[in-house]
DNA sequence: CAAGTGCCTTTATC
DNA sequence: AGATAAAGGCACT
């Protein structure tokens, strides 16, 4: 099936599935594969067309952000220099609506981890406990359902390179398979009351609960603060704060709770109801600077 | 190439 | 409240 995009309304699907808000879509030939709830999908993007076969053109537009207007949301954040340059080198990154559990495990194991290792860990996690699915070829896994991952031993758990995290992702299971965390629910509810739910399981704290609110539940004004975001800050936002509260953060390795709310709340107050809009494309920007600096 | 540092942090403890 | 330590193990330098 087909999507047209409005030529109004810019899109880059290779940089919405790159810039590290989702980690399981794997590029073969000219397409994008992934799952999508319980099914495969494949997208490819030529120009303003938009081409995908695997789930209805409703999902698709939902999953990948096109419903959000783009240049209202872009032009809404951008407030300075910084974020202006950012916007123009980005233009067309979206937020994804992720699916919420899938999101919440994923964001759990993040936690001092990289990028890489993240993929993997989530890899290794589909292909022992998810449905393995083919598709031209392809060999795909839908991400465990919180019951199969509640039946999962810890010790298979920790097989699949979660270490520490396996306890966590364990019990979050189990809440989630015997209802005692209604995942999809918190998209009704604010941000807030969202969070302060999602923050009562073990290994979610103020940054994961974050991404989850921003990535999965629709919350597009939560600002995830983490070691990028810290230095895009100390770099192009210290005058917003005072000197000696950048001087601590500089120095100190982790930030303590009060510290991630002065950061959060001023991304949300400075870039507003579209905060999370901004974050990404800082993040993004700032981990690419770095790849650059060190290559050339 | 080996060893050291860092990682989209959180929890436990004092 | 804030400081400190510990926690898999992989990825990069």
């Amino acid at each position: 099936m087909k999507i047209v995009l409005e030529p109004s309304q810019p899109f880059n699907l290779d940089l919405t599935l790159c810039c590290g808000q989702t980690f399981r879509w794997e590029k073969f030939g000219e397409y994008w594969y992934g799952t999508v709830k319980d099914k495969p999908l494949k997208v490819r993007q030529t120009g303003n067309v938009i081409e995908f076969e695997g789930a209805n053109t409703s999902l698709v537009k939902t999953y990948f952000g096109l419903n959000d207007d783009l240049p209202l949301i872009l032009s809404k954040i951008t407030k300075d220099r910084h974020i202006g340059e950012v916007v123009k080198t980005l233009k067309g990154l979206r937020i994804l609506r992720q699916d919420p559990w899938e999101c919440l495990i994923s964001y759990i194991c993040a936690t001092y981890k990289n990028i890489p290792a993240i993929k993997r860990m989530l890899h290794n996690l589909s292909k022992r406990f998810g449905e393995r699915t083919v598709l031209d070829g392809y060999t795909l896994y839908t991400f465990p359902t919180a019951k199969k991952l509640a039946k999962a031993s810890l010790w298979k758990l920790a097989e699949c390179g979660l270490g520490y995290r396996a306890k966590y992702v364990y019990e979050a299971s189990k809440k989630v398979a015997d209802g005692q965390l209604k995942i999809e629910e918190l998209k009704k509810e604010n941000y807030e009351s969202a969070k302060k739910k999602l923050l009562t399981i073990k290994g979610v704290g103020l940054k994961v609960a974050d991404c989850v609110a921003l990535f999965s539940l629709e919350k597009l004004e939560a600002f995830p603060v983490d070691v990028w975001i810290k230095r895009v800050m100390i770099r192009h936002y210290a005058n917003h704060f005072e000197k000696e509260f950048i001087r601590k953060i500089s120095f100190k390795k982790s930030l303590t709770r009060a510290d991630y709310e002065k950061l959060g709340l001023f991304g949300r107050k400075y870039f507003g109801v579209y905060a999370g809009y901004a974050q990404e494309y800082l993040f993004h920007f700032e981990r690419m600077v770095a790849k650059q600096s060190r290559t050339s």
